[in-house]
DNA sequence: CCAAAATAGATTGCGCGCGATTTAATCGCA
DNA sequence: TGCGATTAAATCGCGCGCAATCTATTTTGG
């Protein structure tokens, strides 16, 4: 029925390759700032929201507390943010960025534009291309709980 | 002139995201196999074409040798094959699938239709996306260097 | 022919990313 | 009210993925 596949046939390496190429072009970008691609996300999202708890930065990244828990502490020892409990309930930690982690965002800001540019694609073009992206990544979490 | 980029405004974030739902739906496919998705990634490309060396599975996959020597090791370590140097050039490592390896592709001819079918993309959508992502890889990997 | 440069792999240390498990706090329901 | 179930984080072990470094082999120029 189904030939045997070969590496170009398939979808999940072209994702995969496209995944680390941006990882190897944000590394040099970066390194100056002292953070990680995965560190640089969480940060996109905690400048957009302050105060998040683990489990919602979790949602949004699509992160367990096994890969954040860690990560987020290491971004505490940077002095970019603090992990309190929450006096409403004392099972959440909530990340609240320093002044340092603030200011980070202003030095961060040329980053994407950087990476934006890197990509050669147009707004428009980039936007479709999130737009498959979203709906594949809705379909292959749908397949995956079935 | 640019506003603070959202994590949603982020090209790189949905291709993260992607990448790492792909692997979440491959782990329950290949575990029964033993294998992990990369291991798998780089059992195909030795199924279309055997005795390639360490650094000829590096290009195509795009991966170190500090990568892929103990991942080889480790499918070396559950018998599907072997690495043994080059005699023409002894600097080189040259892959090889045991029979076990080879059947191996047998018990795994499911899995990327599994895959293929929970994208939920027909063929031709499928083809167009690869088409896209493989020409922002390529300017990805331009940008880097230059 | 031989020493310097280049090349192929291997090794090390570090940061993800996850499943499995643990601990602590809260919830639900009798 | 109280006790089992649920939820939130943290911890642990393992496999990537990489930069930096090391070793061994081959190539190149003098």
């Amino acid at each position: 029925m189904e030939q045997n596949p070969t590496l170009s046939s398939l979808l999940c390496f072209d994702i995969y390759s496209a995944n680390l190429a941006f990882g190897r072009l944000y590394k040099p970008l970066l390194d100056p700032l002292g953070l990680t691609y995965p560190q640089y996300l969480a940060l996109v999202l905690l400048w957009e929201r302050d105060g998040q708890s683990v489990s919602e930065i979790g949602g949004s990244l699509g992160l367990e507390s096994s890969t954040l828990t860690p990560l987020l502490k290491r971004l505490e020892t940077a002095g970019l943010l603090r992990r309190l409990r929450d006096n409403e309930d004392e099972r959440r930690v909530r990340i609240f960025l320093t002044d340092q982690g603030r200011d980070l965002q202003t030095k961060a800001a040329g980053v994407a534009e950087c990476v934006a540019k890197a990509t050669g694609l147009g707004a428009d073009e980039a936007v479709a291309m999130q737009t498959a992206l979203i709906r594949l990544r809705s379909a292959l979490e749908t397949a995956q709980t079935s």
